[in-house]
DNA sequence: TTTGCGAAAATGTGATCACAAAATGAGATT
DNA sequence: AATCTCATTTTGTGATCACATTTTCGCAAA
């Protein structure tokens, strides 16, 4: 199978071909639904998503410059593999960049939205409960984006948004591994460091948060699961 | 003028239409050949690189994905302008990311990789005597990027050649209205770092290089450049 | 069974064209 | 002089085609 399957995405109406191509694609990369080594092919997808190669080349060009896919020496472009030296850097890179939106993003939150925050947590933990990894694992990206994004004129969300996409395809292969979601209870940490105004721990409870989630595999269970996806 | 002349840039045999029209682009964009505001057309740009629409497109959704362009609600493209607390929040995001990238490199660099840095920093003070604004800058960068590189798992440096990118604009205007180049020397003192490989310290000469260099303009004298570039 | 060869199919690339929407500019009207 | 109107031009979008390269696969030879 060249092409997996895409999950649902409904088109905006007036959104051009392009811009639907690469908002599916980047999609089902972010949530793990394309396994490292799979090779995307422009024919491929431009019957897939019933258009043409034209715009779905632009889409999988936009792709491979935020990382989220790769070029081969021979110009075929597939999903990257994952080294545990890659993930590793991977995560210190999240650790880095997302502790540092959170401290940047804490003056700019307003009372209303943290309550948005403390409710996107609350979703979170149903989505677990319902045994929905997918739904779950969308609901932690924006709790995630709702924090970084108060502050209005920041630069950084596309750069973590790339490292999420670079860690996709080995989150889907974690999630068909393991039964179930256990997320690690830094969000309250996190959500009443925001009421403390408190940088600091904000930023702090963000990194804990990243290290004992996705990050607190250790080598080997990356290892292993690195090997299945080979 | 709505496409301005691009710098000179040789294209390597066997590198496609695509390519040559990203990397020329990218280049010029990155030493502030563009405007904040300047707009970008397809066909303009086609015609000015001797090429078609197609290639063109790819080129710039690639740059606009990684921030060096923007994309207006009118589909139009332009280089983006700059304001003052997105300036502030650029340098803040090279100072997270280059003190990341550079304690990540210290184990990985080798002596003779150092000797190369060195020798590297001697031609950007050979490029400011020279009065050579540009190559100064190109050699300030080789200065930074061979540091970070030297980490072979290293995710880091698209995303801080993004902020680059994104920063170049002003760059550009600032090197118009400042007679002479000045380098703040931190950079010698990165390099007795690195040879004592203290990545504490290493961190923190990258960090106050980037604070005391472009970052050092103080708000006043960004808001004058931001409003001569209007 | 394995290896080598050649035709057929698949794939990336880039130019061209038609279409729709937006911007431009000239001329008329107030 | 300022504003409105409408034709012209410019611009982005996407489908299609031709070309070159690579990959695939069947078949014959070792």
């Amino acid at each position: 199978m060249k092409t997996p399957t895409l999950p649902l995405f409904d088109r905006p109406e007036g959104m051009t071909t392009h811009d639907y191509a690469f908002a599916r694609l980047r999609q089902a990369i972010m949530v793990g639904s394309f396994r490292p080594g799979t090779s995307v092919t422009i024919r491929g997808l431009a019957e897939a998503l019933e258009s043409s190669p034209t715009p779905v080349r632009e889409a999988l060009r936009q792709l491979t410059s935020i990382g989220a896919l790769q070029v081969l020496e021979n110009r075929r472009i597939v999903v990257p593999h994952i080294t545990p030296a890659r993930f590793e850097e991977l995560i210190s890179l999240r650790i880095a960049l997302e502790s540092h939106a959170a401290r940047r993003a804490v003056a700019h939150l307003t009372e209303r939205q943290i309550e948005r925050i403390s409710a996107i947590d609350d979703s979170i933990e149903d989505e677990i409960r319902r045994g929905d990894q997918a739904a779950a694992l969308i609901a932690n990206q924006a709790f995630h984006r709702t924090i970084y994004t108060a502050n209005p004129d920041q630069i950084v969300m596309p750069l973590i948004e790339s490292v999420w996409l670079q860690l996709g395809p080995i989150l889907g292969i974690a999630m068909e591994h393991v039964s179930e979601l256990y997320v690690v209870d830094r969000h309250r940490e996190a959500i009443d460091a925001l009421r403390r105004r408190d940088e600091g721990a904000v930023a702090d409870a963000i990194a804990a948060d990243i290290r004992e989630g996705i990050g607190g595999f250790d080598q080997q269970a990356i290892a292993r699961l690195l090997k299945l996806a080979a």
